[in-house]
DNA sequence: TAAAATACTTCCTTGCTCGAACTATTGGGT
DNA sequence: ACCCAATAGTTCGAGCAAGGAAGTATTTTA
């Protein structure tokens, strides 16, 4: 009982915080957290269509072609229609994008590490299994049907 | 070495939900997230002037202005200028917006209870501990100056 | 009493979000 | 072959948010 009390202050008291993590990390002052976003799924896929992109970042194909616009326009991104099937556009990352996402990526990084020192081992090891328990258990509500979870900790090969 | 790589791996693999918190928990159909925010500081300060509201949420006043019409419109807050010196502009709840904010409160507790239900006693605290860390060290690295941090838990009474 | 500081608001631009409507292309069924 | 449905996107319109710049009162101070 005391500890849910405690729980619920912490959050009332930290809600700000909790709402806006983007101001915990000054990720980059050139692109917004969607855009971001958008720029890490390009990097990681390599070739990406829009849907595939409305996918991952869960929003409605109408929202990813304006993120996606901002993107091309400002020359982070190539857009082009695939031949074989021309209602597929594809996304490519350009060069100048190619060099924002390494940036990012250390940047990300510098705060991860940070971050890391600031912990024990035995701090991290639970931060990550809570964090995960959270989010499955979250989703798991949200929709309590279809495919499998599938939100355990992917590798990912960096550089 | 292996512990940092996994944590950068961790959150690359969940920035989105690392940046998008507002969508693990459907906090309110009804208002956005600055707007949930502002009402609970107007609710746990009672009365608050504009100022206020903008050092909170640390956002111009010009953006404050513009989520507090937002919700008088919607007629859940008050404005009204003080007598006493006719520059400022305080704001209370209306009866709907005690109203909502007490909605509000229940349904973060019931997300609360949930994710309190999912963490041993341990893992509660130590989540609670590393957040504190993790965001005094930040702020810490942002302002190296001026006040006392004052990070550590306030309690409030809820009801 | 004039000038500076304070407390806001207004205006403008950019971005995100979403639904609805629309275009283009492809695939299936008969 | 032909029509219809499904698929893949874009466009449009409206609301919300962010923030800088400029403007309006009002109060303080020098």
């Amino acid at each position: 009982m005391a500890g849910e009390i405690k729980l619920l202050d912490f959050f009332l008291d930290h809600l700000k915080e909790i709402l806006y993590p983007e101001e915990w990390i000054d990720l980059d002052l050139e692109l917004s957290k969607s855009q971001i976003l958008a720029m890490l799924i390009v990097d990681r896929h390599g070739e990406v269509i829009m849907s595939e992109i409305a996918d991952y970042l869960n929003i409605p194909l109408s929202t990813a072609t304006g993120i996606i616009n901002r993107l091309v326009n400002k020359g982070y991104l190539l857009r082009e229609r695939n031949e074989s099937d021309r209602r597929i556009v594809s996304i490519q990352l350009t060069e100048a994008g190619q060099a924002l996402v390494a940036g990012i990526k250390v940047t990300i990084n510098e705060y991860v590490e940070r971050i890391d020192r600031l912990l024990t081992e035995e701090e991290r090891e639970m931060l990550m299994r809570v964090f995960i328990k959270v989010i499955e258990a979250l989703n798991r509500e949200k929709e309590p049907d279809i495919k499998q979870p599938e939100t355990s900790v992917k590798k990912i090969e960096i550089e």
